[in-house]
DNA sequence: CATCTCGTTGGTCAACCGCCCAGTATATTC
DNA sequence: GAATATACTGGGCGGTTGACCAACGAGATG
């Protein structure tokens, strides 16, 4: 009963996959409380008690996740080291808000999630901030100052500047279905997701020349 | 039976607009499904049943509240002709970001309950992009396009330039409650409102000197 | 092959939902 | 002052929800 050969596990594991694949799906579309177990059991075509099974109960799979969620994002922005070692700070920070416009795109329904908990406040949120969103908005705090001390970046205040360009990279892509509607555009096409991280470094870095 | 003196009439607009201020709050922060025509009655001090006399079903009071959202939203937003007489097209375009920005923190919920509707789509979804949403964009595509070329705003399209310009705005304050969090800040406080209008108003203008 | 484990099912339960309606109380009308 | 109109109440109905549980059956175990 090595890790890979053991059947029951495999089925096991898949089918938690599967679940919060599609609970990631419908939290992010109708938020936490007006998206219901059964829907997200039918969407995997299984019974609902099964989740139960899994996962305890609601705010458990919630919880679960969005862990997950955290945790593919952390894997999916990493940079290589060896890509990296070229670029001057400059390219660095350029390079890094490229890579997080193309996940904001290739994964809108984490941004939909965040905001639509942060809207709606409750114990889930505040475990969530603690231990996901605080950590990251600490981390980045420190590299921003660095880069405007060095004049690299605007002369912001610290929230200011996290919450403009966080909503700015983001939101074109929690609101793709109103873009579409208004502007007749899919925003996950290439192109646009290219254009808008133009967009965005050409917005940040053009108070002073290009390198 | 004029106007103003018939106490009947007087008692309903009153609790007409008690029903939509109530509406509005619980809308916002739990999105539609999720909020419940019960809690709104509640919030009143009225029973439920009032709700349906009132506004015939849970569909047409969240539609009379998001266009009372929006008849506000322009009365508060209209700039004084005396006052906007004396700038220059830089100053009228400051101006204006100034006033969005105070709006947005005035009132957070009415992005709130965009966003989330955007996010949720549904017959509602529509209803509000095509009266209120896209007529909006349109009017700010002409006038963004002028002033793109006149070289005051940065050459970047109009999809993303208007959704990073609004986002960037709006979501400060509709995560007031994350910011308070991880920051230890109240971003309704005035200091924080200007604050954030100026660090807008420097990121979009900084392409060019000051006027 | 017998036993055990556990992923999976289907049904029950109280609570809550939007909608509907019969009844009450009070301002308005004639 | 009687008749009428209407803001407002309270209860009931079918439907959905999250939580819970007894039972099944196929894979793991010895």
């Amino acid at each position: 009963m090595e890790d890979g050969i053991n059947l029951r596990e495999k089925q096991r594991l898949r089918t938690r996959a599967q679940i919060l694949d599609a609970a990631l799906d419908v939290f992010s579309k109708k938020g936490f409380d007006a998206a219901s177990v059964r829907d997200i059991a039918a969407k995997v075509g299984v019974n609902h008690g099964l989740i139960r099974h899994h996962f305890e109960n609601k705010d458990k799979l919630w919880k679960e996740a969005v862990a997950f969620l955290f945790e593919r994002m952390e894997s999916e922005l990493a940079v290589d080291p060896d890509e990296e070692a070229q670029m001057n700070e400059r390219e660095k920070l350029e390079h890094n808000i490229r890579l997080y416009v193309r996940y904001c795109a290739r994964h809108p329904e984490h941004a939909r999630i965040m905001v639509q908990q942060s809207i709606h406040g409750s114990e889930r949120f505040t475990w969530m901030v603690k231990n996901f969103i605080k950590p990251q908005h600490q981390r980045s705090g420190k590299n921003l100052q660095k880069h405007r001390d060095s004049g690299l970046w605007p002369d912001i205040s610290d929230v200011s500047i996290a919450y403009i360009l966080v909503a700015a990279a983001q939101m074109l892509f929690v609101l793709s279905e109103e873009v579409a509607e208004v502007y007749g555009i899919d925003v996950s096409d290439t192109k646009h997701v290219e254009a808008h991280a133009d967009a965005l470094i050409k917005l940040f870095f053009n108070h002073q020349a290009p390198s």
